[in-house]
DNA sequence: CTGAAAGCGCTTACAG
DNA sequence: CTGAAAGCGCTTACAG
């Protein structure tokens, strides 16, 4: 039915063996023997299984990745660089959404260890006593990406938030805005812990004072990023701008900006993250930071690709640098300036 | 070091063939011989191989997923859903971008045969002489979505692509439009053709002649949809609604009409087909056919699930609803209407 | 440079 | 109801 080594090594007069020199550019086979197997491979249209390969060197070809959820944008471009990265050197991905869920994650992790993946990815969602443990004491290199995981020595991936939301902050602070909102992930997050720094430390450095009905953080998706905007304009000493700390946030900022009818930039200022590509091109007016998400998971996967070839403990911590993308918002915004 | 059925065996003092009948549910195993299994499993931490059990029974827990583009937000729903009911189901998932390059679609093909997947999910980039003809070939179950192979007889998963047009149109003609442009997909693939062919009837039934410079087409990326729109718009006798194909198309189509600082239902109406969620929320007063693509992706993942449970022969094609989402434009669309 | 043989960790007829 | 044995399709010491 299927083609075997077996079949390709009959048909060349060889052993199986050394067909499987042969495809695995093993050295110390006479040229006339490769080109013998060679031609009953391409004659009998072999594919090796990678699954008895997998079984045999006890390690698939295969990454893992484990995001929280395909569904935010911000992953899509993750997703696609690994992707990217892995098929060029032939690997596949197996695609999981852990929802931020501790329980759904160490599932995958079990899974990966099942399929001998040869490495994973993941956002990890807890930043201690993290079921990846079990993919190091089993020797699967592992990359964390967008957060750290802080009681474990592994390779990481992030940005440098503080700096991002320093910028952003300082933004505002330049185009005179003195009252800024705020609305961030809660601080037990790593990402969320660090934005807010980074805003604490611009109103520092500006010698404000943080007015702490002005910053609220809780689980940063689109729904919080709607109910903080309604709360911080409903104040009786309403914020000029809002900084909101990642793309569902600024999400759910604008939708109750626009229900209110307040146009951005004429009422207020908007500033975010925008992990997505697509919130920026619908709104030009937005001034974000913009992560390189490609980027991220190109460094994220080669980093594993590397690990694979080259099995080392020392742990690598990489921090992109995000690019804060000024639209013609900086000028509005001084325009727009109220006090 | 890792843990076998041998060692489980050992410990609950059977054989393998005993362990491997309580795992996988089979009859005919004592129950106290089935408890003593289970107790040395908990206690060994045993976790199956799947890699073992794949190379054994010749097919592994995988389902493939090829895509266009993961980056392509009408996708992320679609993706979504497959990995929900597959891991439901105890089954992991290959991604893969195919770019709609029929080359790199036959390369992930051969990957899914040599992976020995349980079944393929896949937007088909060619309506003939599809690579995937191999997979049926292997015995291995095909379910294409989004898209029809019309010399292949399997499963499929699509909307109503021409009635979902025709209602998009007639939206605008009942709300007075005259003249509307329409940007779509080149008419070699089934949804543009589709498309555009509701477009047509709908002009039809209100006996409005169709003018060919309002109707452009190609690649139907965002590209297109800026360009065309910027085309339309150029015209001596412009349009005054614009039917944008898919959801990349309006994108571009909106950028080009923010460029020009035109309103959206005060200067002109732009409909379309929203592939993401995203769209609508930023842009709420669009009216667009929305997509169910989670439930698209839901219905192929379970028709997949189903073939690999029971192999048949029949084809079944499901055409799945899309719905009509009007927006508060309805009314503005009238009151903005120009003839 | 090449082959015979063992073995990766399962499942499944076959026999009892 | 249970076990011994074969075998899925590879790779890799080992021997020559």
């Amino acid at each position: 039915m299927v083609v075997s080594i077996r079949d390709v090594a009959r048909l060349a007069g060889v052993s199986s063996a050394t067909v499987s020199r042969v495809l695995t550019h093993k050295p110390h086979v006479r040229e006339e023997v490769r080109q013998r197997v060679l031609q009953a491979v391409a004659e009998l249209g072999y594919r090796p299984s990678r699954v008895a390969r997998s079984l045999r060197v006890r390690s698939s070809q295969i990454i893992g990745l484990i995001i929280s959820d395909i569904q935010n944008p911000f992953f899509t471009a993750l997703v696609r660089a690994v992707e990217d990265r892995a098929y060029e050197n032939g690997y596949a991905v197996f695609l999981c959404n852990s929802d931020e869920n501790a329980a759904k994650e160490a599932l995958y992790i079990d899974l990966m260890l099942s399929e001998q993946v040869a490495g994973v990815i993941l956002t990890p969602t807890r930043e201690t006593e993290s079921p990846c443990r079990k993919l190091l004491e089993a020797n699967i290199p592992v990359v964390a990406v967008d957060r750290r995981i802080t009681d474990l020595s592994l390779d990481t991936v992030v940005i440098d938030n503080v700096q991002a939301a320093y910028e952003l902050t300082r933004h505002l602070l330049e185009a005179g805005h003195r009252r800024i909102g705020a609305i961030l992930g809660a601080p037990q997050i790593t990402t969320g812990r660090e934005r807010l720094a980074g805003y604490e430390r611009a109103l520092q450095e500006w010698e404000l004072a943080l007015d702490e009905r002005l910053v609220i953080t809780g689980s940063p998706k689109e729904a919080l990023g709607y109910e903080a905007a309604n709360r911080l304009l409903d104040l009786p000493d309403p914020p000029t701008a809002i900084f909101a700390g990642n793309n569902l946030l600024t999400m759910g900022a604008l939708r109750a900006i626009d229900e209110r009818g307040l146009q951005i930039l004429q009422d207020l200022s908007l500033v975010g993250f925008d992990d997505m590509e697509w919130t920026s091109m619908i709104r030009p007016r937005l001034t974000v930071i913009a992560q390189p998400t490609y980027e991220i998971g190109r460094m994220a996967a080669d980093l594993i690709l590397d690990r694979i070839a080259n099995p080392t403990r020392s742990e690598r911590v990489i921090v992109m640098k995000p690019e804060l993308r000024r639209r013609e918002s900086v000028l509005d915004l001084q325009i727009t300036e109220r006090r």
